[in-house]
DNA sequence: ACCTCGACGTTATACGTAACACTTCGGTGG
DNA sequence: CCACCGAAGTGTTACGTATAACGTCGAGGT
């Protein structure tokens, strides 16, 4: 055995293609990447297309990646892809991001709330933007080292980081929250909020809060849980029970509280919405499967997502990134009513 | 202006460490590579690694990738994201490729039941391997092409393509069900099948239909629906509308589905469980959030995805995979009883 | 006959890294 | 005193691609 032998049939490469097909390397480069009018002829063409087809070429994405310098790739970070919204906001972008002919790699971060090692090299990859979803104010930071292009989703718009902003009207939907039920009559709230300090939830409180100040002669609890159908009902459970005038509603920061709560609320024998009426945020999949059916505030996740790698398109080309808030709206289903008093 | 500018400062590179340090360029990556002991001295490796961490160097990627023709990044294909199973199968596979310095890249393929564009296009990436979850049969054709290392999912094991397989023990689970319900006195069953064809589904449907026919004078009607709620509820509600003898227990391929089931029982004022019995499969977060809580089986998802993960790590090293099934465990929770005949 | 010019390609190069082979140099044994 | 050795690095190369710069060749104008 004197020659070097060839176990697996090597990918081609593009010099094998050019081999195959009569020409110099380059001219497969051409062909392949769609420059040739006017400096390739058609037959030519043809013969290259039809050798890489033959020899089943693929290029090699490292090799393009380093010659350009440029990956068409992003990296989106987001706190738990187990999180239906966070899927559907990959799943937005990423859709997004296949029209243009760009991919996006998810760093889901494994506390929740950041980063938590390095999202670059856990990419594998050389990226040009990152997107990150709902993150902390200080997990800002470690993105922002990387002096990448940084689209924020949201998050929180008045921080310092040069950052495009695709955020929701969170305050809005919270409001429309808060109309329908004081519409209905109700005055004594319980707000179940998310244990997470992110901008998201703090919105969504201060808007609640400032709704019901403004209404005047309502009064509102509140309890914190983490985002799990468990913790939510337990929170609830506990804030139920106290002696004294009970809750009539009970608006929760997400649609996993608010089966929490729902649950909380059958445990104490309390039928919904005739005797507490609950309200999520998010429209989950869960709200509709649930009984009675959620009313919630329905949130554009794809479209977020989309928005999202529009701006980081726009960035990369230069041009100035759309702003803007998505609206939101609430739905009004099953789980809300006019409170016992104002029934009878 | 003679000279070239340079706005940004590019990002450094192992040969601006060098210089900085003093070195050259081999050295560099020799230090940072890990390689130093007996070849660089301690002295001159600490300075190497001030200048890197001094200049915020990163390795880059792809150049890495092309040197060393291997990306340490790994393809995941799954039929959605948005199914909070394969989100968790994500989970435990990034989980563990982390640990092996290794990444993971998603491919959701838009119908659901396969690629539908070119996976390794979109990829944007080098891959060393693919992990493909609950692939129709004929998926594996186009992952198989790449002969790139394969791993399936819980996926059909007798297929001829060269791949190693992680597998639940799908057939014992739902003979687990049926037991269950057999048990409990239940004989008109309804199957609630998902409309998508794959393997795991196929199990499903042969494991029930073989332990009925065991245990004797058991009927089962079986209907299909995709994985949603809403076509659930529609299927499942046909279904219990006819005439003659109804089901006294419905056995879901998936907690999805019987989500929707339990709301097809509730329009018709049916009481689960005490008129009805509804079974689910995953165990899904939304089993708990139901009321009453589902029945249904546990599949230990974040270990299909680390099992896979291992199994692709196995390959790429030369090692044998290890194969063999993962156990999946009944669940009785609050959505089974004795039917109501077995009651009076 | 000479020059020009467009059409059609080719040659050469750089991207940043890792690894191999090689050099340098201060000892060290024979 | 010299051959040899290990320690500590360095010079060089290749990975596969995209593109700038450069050739070639025949037709058409003058």
């Amino acid at each position: 055995m004197t020659s070097a032998q060839q176990p697996v049939p090597a990918r081609p490469t593009s010099r094998d293609v050019a081999r195959a097909a009569g020409v110099s390397q380059a001219t497969v480069s051409l062909v392949l990447g769609g420059k040739w009018p006017g400096r390739v002829s058609e037959v030519t063409a043809q013969r290259v297309r039809e050798a890489a087809a033959e020899l089943g070429y693929r290029p090699n994405l490292a090799a393009r990646s380093l010659r350009l310098g440029r990956t068409r790739t992003a990296l989106l970070v987001v706190p738990a892809l187990t999180n239906e919204f966070f899927a559907r906001v990959y799943a937005g972008a990423a859709a997004l991001a296949a029209e243009h002919d760009f991919g996006v790699v998810l760093y889901p971060s494994p506390d929740g709330t950041g980063p938590a090692r390095d999202p670059f090299a856990s990419a594998r990859a050389a990226l040009d933007g990152v997107i990150a979803s709902s993150m902390a104010a200080d997990a800002l930071d470690a993105l922002h080292g990387a002096d990448l292009p940084l689209v924020m989703l949201d998050s929180d718009p008045s921080g310092t980081a040069p950052a495009a902003h695709v955020n929701l009207d969170i305050a809005d939907g919270m409001r429309q929250v808060t109309d329908h039920l004081l519409g209905l009559g109700h005055r004594r709230f319980l707000h179940l909020a998310s244990a997470v300090d992110t901008w998201t939830f703090a919105v969504r409180a201060e808007a609640l809060h400032d709704a019901l100040g403004a209404a005047g002669g309502a009064t509102v609890r509140t309890v914190r849980a983490p985002l799990d159908v468990g913790a939510g009902r337990e929170a609830a459970e506990r804030a139920l029970a106290v002696t004294g005038e009970r809750p009539t509603a009970i608006v929760c920061d997400d649609d996993i509280l608010a089966a929490g709560a729902c649950k909380a609320a059958r445990r104490l024998g309390l039928r919904v919405p005739d005797e507490l009426s609950v309200t999520g945020f998010d429209d989950l999949a869960l709200a509709t499967a649930l009984e009675p059916e959620l009313t919630t505030v329905r949130l554009p996740a794809e479209q977020v997502g989309e928005r999202g790698m529009e701006a980081l398109l726009a960035v990369l080309d230069g041009r100035p990134a759309e702003q803007g808030g998505l609206p939101v709206q609430l739905v009004v289903r099953g789980s809300t009513a006019p409170p016992p008093a104002a029934r009878a």
